[in-house]
DNA sequence: TAGTGGTCTAGACCACATG
DNA sequence: ATGTGGTCTAGACCACTAT
């Protein structure tokens, strides 16, 4: 039964593929996700109830969930027991993913480009050592890395990896971003630590990034960990605060 | 059966409250986290499998899995399909949670104190009648405060709320944490959307925040939704970056 | 009282990693 | 070949919300 005031676009449960490598709740997630995005299905609407969307694809209630659940997570959906699921009210924004600059600024379609400062295998200071878990003075790779869109200087991004990384040439890196070339080696990012700041542009920052001497720095700090839970960048970048922000959804658990 | 080089602490198991509100997976996922956070599980160390760790408990797999997903997901444990759950090797830090200012120094029992320096209920200009969604003009709480631990300040707060939310005095306040005011009086803060940047100190803020006049300041700026999707809160802060970072974790879905 | 989401069970089959 | 997590089913009972 549907009861007067709730919303399914039909569409959403067309020619599901049980054959091919994708859930099936993450193919009913994505499309939904599509039609909120697209304005089909208005901020405030009250999904279905679970289980008649559950009968209509004729899927399972805990496949259904799922599929909700991963909305929720994202921020775009809210349920209440003993009310319903509703779209949220108010603007939907970008996510922060975990990607690079690089992939933000080239899904932004702003031509990104890169120019690799310095690029050289040296002794690891002991930041450096314990960030990724190698000890003092062994060999790491050290990356400093001008960030551009367009013309317009971003930001300056300082990289540290373990020494079996070291064969990522500086070619590459001008023309990829450093998540890309390690994926590209199979090597996949699962879990990033980061801490966010802000600070006075210190020695050659004011001039890379083309502020004032002595001008304000967006700060971010980074170990970023594999999916064995090695460390295998270690990294602090600064930016022009007048042209990046981070941005976040927060949800409640 | 449990492999040699799997870890399994029994106290998890022990005396699981079937009667009471708490959900299994909870009671499952905060005493492993618990048992991660005290060192007692090393970083690297190998689970038992979801099976086996459901019939040691008498729980079923999807109680188990739901368990171990919630520490997935706070980037505790890392899953491979094949190999098993490992504990993450790195350090554990604290989650960015959907908590206030106060309540992060709080918790980390430095003595919050606020000064509340304005607060009145005036006209809505453009930027927070949008965030709030309500029309230009219509009454809104304005709120100035400065946040200090100890004797030191940390932040300048500005908030815009909705005139019904109007009763909340000085008093109050300086006494409480805005979210735990709201929480109080039955609205649950459900989703938010930050975006952190940073800029000069404008103003007198140099003056509130005992920084150097043009001294760089990290900045918030926020709208906050209830569970209806409601906006509740409209807020734009800056922080003294000596004293104060956002930290993340992100975990790849 | 009726309807909703929240939790839980006891299985099943599959894809992937490892030896 | 074996063991692991990833997905999915078809139910069940409960707590909460609204009328």
């Amino acid at each position: 039964m549907t009861t007067a005031d709730t919303v399914w676009p039909e569409s959403i449960g067309a020619e599901l593929d049980r054959t091919g490598p994708v859930p099936l709740y993450f193919q009913v997630s994505t499309r939904l996700e599509h039609e909120i995005r697209a304005g089909n299905i208005a901020p405030g609407a009250r999904l279905e109830n679970e289980i008649a969307i559950a009968e209509r694809l004729g899927l399972s209630r805990p496949t259904i969930r799922r599929a909700i659940q991963e909305l929720v997570d994202k921020g775009l959906l809210v349920r209440r027991r003993g009310v319903g699921t509703q779209v949220v009210q108010g603007q939907v924004t970008r996510q922060v993913e975990l990607t690079s600059l690089y992939e933000d600024l080239d899904n932004a379609q702003q031509g990104p480009a890169t120019r690799v400062l310095e690029h050289e295998v040296r002794p690891a200071d002991p930041a450096s050592a314990t960030a990724l878990g190698v000890t003092e003075g062994s060999d790491i790779l050290y990356l400093r890395r001008q960030r551009l869109t367009g013309t317009t200087p971003i930001a300056i991004l300082e990289n540290y990896l373990p020494a079996d990384l070291a064969d990522l040439d500086r070619d590459e890196l001008e023309q990829r971003g450093l998540y890309q070339l390690l994926r590209a080696r199979g090597i996949a990012i699962r879990i990033a630590k980061q801490k966010i700041g802000a600070r006075r542009a210190e020695g050659d920052e004011h001039a890379l990034l083309g502020t004032e001497r002595g001008g304000p720095v967006l700060t971010m700090e980074r170990i970023a960990f594999d999916n064995t839970g090695r460390a295998i960048e270690f990294g602090h970048h600064c930016y022009r605060p007048d042209m990046y922000t981070f941005e976040t959804t927060v949800v409640a658990r």
